[in-house]
DNA sequence: CTGTTAGCGCCTTCAA
DNA sequence: TTGAAGGCGCTAACAG
């Protein structure tokens, strides 16, 4: 039904063997041939089987990318970032989100095994690390890449944000405006990044001669109330960007305004954070280089192919981005 | 080097037709030689090679999704449904964009093609539908539904909101607040949502005997002075959320505010738009349920794979939610 | 039930 | 340069 190599070599008058070498190009073909192959080529809609060819040269030329979600603006440009750098070299980007389920996650790498990906990045679902898993996936010569939410300590290259900084610049910024009395908004700290983060906060805390009082860390969501409560907080700091969403929305709820009532900074850009009124203070993450360079990472141990050579670690810079809500008034 | 059916089969005592009917379950197999098998696959890490199998069997369980970006919830919304709707199937989901170029969209149909996806779902790039290809695609055996943008009339299946309805929805609810220089945004007309939402605008403000101005539309971006400048609209209506996100900056650099100054209505949710101070009103696709029932319809197509059949073409509703924006006072 | 075997479509030596 | 042939890993008959 669907035409094959075959049928083209039979309307061509030439060999199979002839026509994957028009192709692929691997081996040289008469012009008086190659036309023919092409006419027939064209003429009966011919489209290479991928999968047979795979199945023969055992490299897909595919790419797989995990990310536990694609609502977060985070993530998708991550997403564009990888499959950016995976295209430059004619590679395909196959996306799929874990839900940030460890379960799934653990499901989709199985997956993307058996669719025998070349290689597959990474962004880990909250919970433990598929070390096992990935480590046997190696071995069968998928490599795999970590980005953004790496594992603590293990085999892997890993490219992400350097969080303790991006914590520490995040709540200096409020300190040096003049905000002492500064809450912590984190979210699950079984995320090693969420972890991070808040030492970096509590780092710039210390730093400043501020002690972090232990009510003022609220790991998880915020809970009403929180803000009303003594010890109010005179600004609030978020380590990403839902968890900003959230705090925002309990601040309106609380009648609580930025930077009126309260100062307020968070990592990650809100999506048209400069249209809030007042705009938002954000640490920004680079992270359509992050998804760049992980890419690029994978993509040359791939062709590489050789010894495994250094682990890389990449720790990408974030940036203050200053908006009205940081401002003391 | 990586485990294959054979390994197995030796490794467990048995011939690989064994092997391979515990692993698809096509045919009983006793329990102790289940168990052995088993035993061997585990012990050996063995991951199943999809690649092999889609060749024999000529089916991926796999499907395909296009979309222009990933960025704008909507579409990540889309894809959440598709991709569930899929899942329970046991169907995996493969996200491409088209970054809204039709020569990447003819390629990454082609590429879906040739990886042998059972099934495509497509939100169209703006410009001209690829329906040749769509038609040989459907011809070789590989469904497409279109989704979210769809072709004018072509012979595929398609499920997508009423975007006139959509329109007249939101002008409507101006006109019954009072407004009555309502200036419409939309994006590009090449789009046929675009089109079809601006008729929707345009038949509601005919039906309130009101009539259109042409300098009150705004086909595309917002250019600054636009609002300003004479006949300055009481109310903007916009097409869709990345536009809407466009008119309000303007109405910032403007110095306008909604509703003090001007209404302010668009279809599709900001994110966070409860956020928004004040909050927005908007006309709120289903997008989750588009891509679901798009999936839905896709995998009928495949697993039937019988007559033809009438096509299907479905047409959902969207919905007002009413915010602080619309409010005149 | 279990084992054997013939391809699925393609690429790649290897001879001619 | 061209053509013929083997086999990638697996499934689905079919024969035992």
């Amino acid at each position: 039904m669907m035409a094959t190599i075959r049928d083209i070599a039979g309307a061509a008058g030439v060999a199979v063997g002839t026509v994957s070498n028009v192709i692929t190009g691997s081996t040289p073909v008469s012009e008086p041939l190659r036309r023919k192959v092409q006419a027939a080529i064209r003429r009966l809609g011919y489209q290479p089987n991928h999968i047979a060819r795979s199945l023969k040269t055992s490299r897909t030329r595919t790419l797989g990318i995990v990310v536990p979600d694609l609502a977060t603006p985070h993530y998708s440009k991550l997403i564009r970032g990888a499959e950016t750098a995976a295209r430059e070299k004619g590679y395909t980007m196959v996306v799929v989100t874990s839900s940030d389920d460890v379960a799934r996650q653990q499901d989709l790498l199985s997956l993307l095994w058996s669719q025998r990906m070349d290689g597959v990045l990474l962004a880990m679902a909250a919970g433990p690390a598929p070390l096992k898993l990935i480590v046997r996936m190696a071995a069968a010569g998928v490599r795999v890449v970590c980005l953004d939410r790496i594992p603590g300590r293990a085999p892997v290259d890993s490219v992400s944000v350097d969080d303790v900084e991006a914590g520490r610049l995040g709540v200096r910024h409020l300190v040096e405006q003049g905000y002492r009395r500064i809450a912590i908004v984190t979210g699950p700290q079984r995320l090693r990044n969420e972890r991070r983060r808040l030492l970096g906060a509590k780092l710039a805390l210390e730093e400043s001669g501020l002690s972090l009082e232990e009510g003022l860390v609220w790991p998880g969501n915020l809970l009403t109330g929180d803000l009303m409560e003594p010890p109010a907080p005179d600004a609030v700091f978020c380590t990403n960007g839902p968890t900003a969403l959230g705090a925002l929305r309990m601040l309106r709820q609380c009648g609580l305004r930025t930077p009126d009532h309260v100062g307020f900074v968070t990592i990650d850009e809100l999506t048209a954070d400069d249209l809030f009124y007042p705009t938002i203070t954000a640490v920004v993450q680079p992270a359509y280089e992050i998804g760049w360079r992980a890419a690029e990472i994978l993509l040359r141990r791939i062709e590489d192919a050789g010894p495994e050579g250094e682990l890389e670690t990449v720790r990408l810079d974030a940036a203050l981005r200053v908006g009205d809500s940081s401002q003391r008034r």
